[in-house]
DNA sequence: TATCTGTATTAAGACCAATAGTACAGTTGG
DNA sequence: CCAACTGTACTATTGGTCTTAATACAGATA
């Protein structure tokens, strides 16, 4: 479920936090469902119970999950949580845009660069996924 | 010339480095133009000359500039590095397009962004510049 | 009640950013 | 030549964060 990556400088939580996170949003991880015990996954990574703690908090400080004392960390609904994803990831988007006509990129690159990512450019590439 | 964010979290030193990239990035500092010595700088912004050396070792690593013993520090020619540039941005539109996609925008709002960014939308915005 | 769950706290070690101080090497102008 | 500038290198120390470690307490459940 969860593989940390030795060679990412990042914080161990913050490597758990982000991979959580994704497996929420992608849907792999349901509404409502238990995430691992805090001592049963830092058994599996080998780690701290301390560092995992560190980890859900962060998860439910963000919204992604919330806690009952006694039973375990479950997985929120995420329909907000998801809005807010796009809003932030699409003003990540313009910022880039941005430095790119800054940088001196042409429209048409960019365009292109949209087309290819969504398989409707005429030829190239999007053939598979 | 240069302004600390103390509310930055990020080091100093790099702070400095993007910073002084920047200006060099948008020719507001020309080629073989000297930089600040490494003492003065240091003095002007109450921070340790090991600091801004450390800073300068970054820029010197990355390409930006080139250093002379005893005499200073110079800003490198930058066609190179301005096109390096422009394959870093792409890549990282190219990520941000993914995931933009992943979460579910779709294709219309990305094209809507870059015409938008480039003033070449029906009627909004992009009448300055 | 035993055992699972989350939560809180304190202490210690490792690591990095930054400071401080010193030293050495090359350049330049008087 | 020499004083004063430049870059560079090195060690030591401080402060903060990440991580581990060891407890302790509280709620849930079979």
């Amino acid at each position: 479920m969860i593989i940390l990556d030795q060679t990412d400088k990042r914080p161990i939580y913050e490597q758990i936090t982000e991979r959580l996170s994704e497996l929420m949003l992608r849907g792999i991880l349901g509404e409502n469902t238990p995430l691992p015990s805090v001592r049963s996954l830092a058994a599996e990574l080998s780690i701290n119970p301390n560092t995992v703690q560190r980890a859900y908090n962060e998860l439910d400080r963000l919204g992604f999950t919330y806690s009952i004392k006694g039973k375990g960390n479950f997985v929120a609904p995420l329909d907000q949580i998801r809005e807010e994803r796009r809003n932030c990831l699409m003003n990540e988007i313009v910022k880039c845009i941005n430095m790119a006509k800054e940088a001196g990129i042409c429209e048409e690159a960019l365009i292109y660069a949209v087309q290819s990512a969504y398989g409707t450019d005429d030829d190239k590439g999007g053939t598979k996924e």
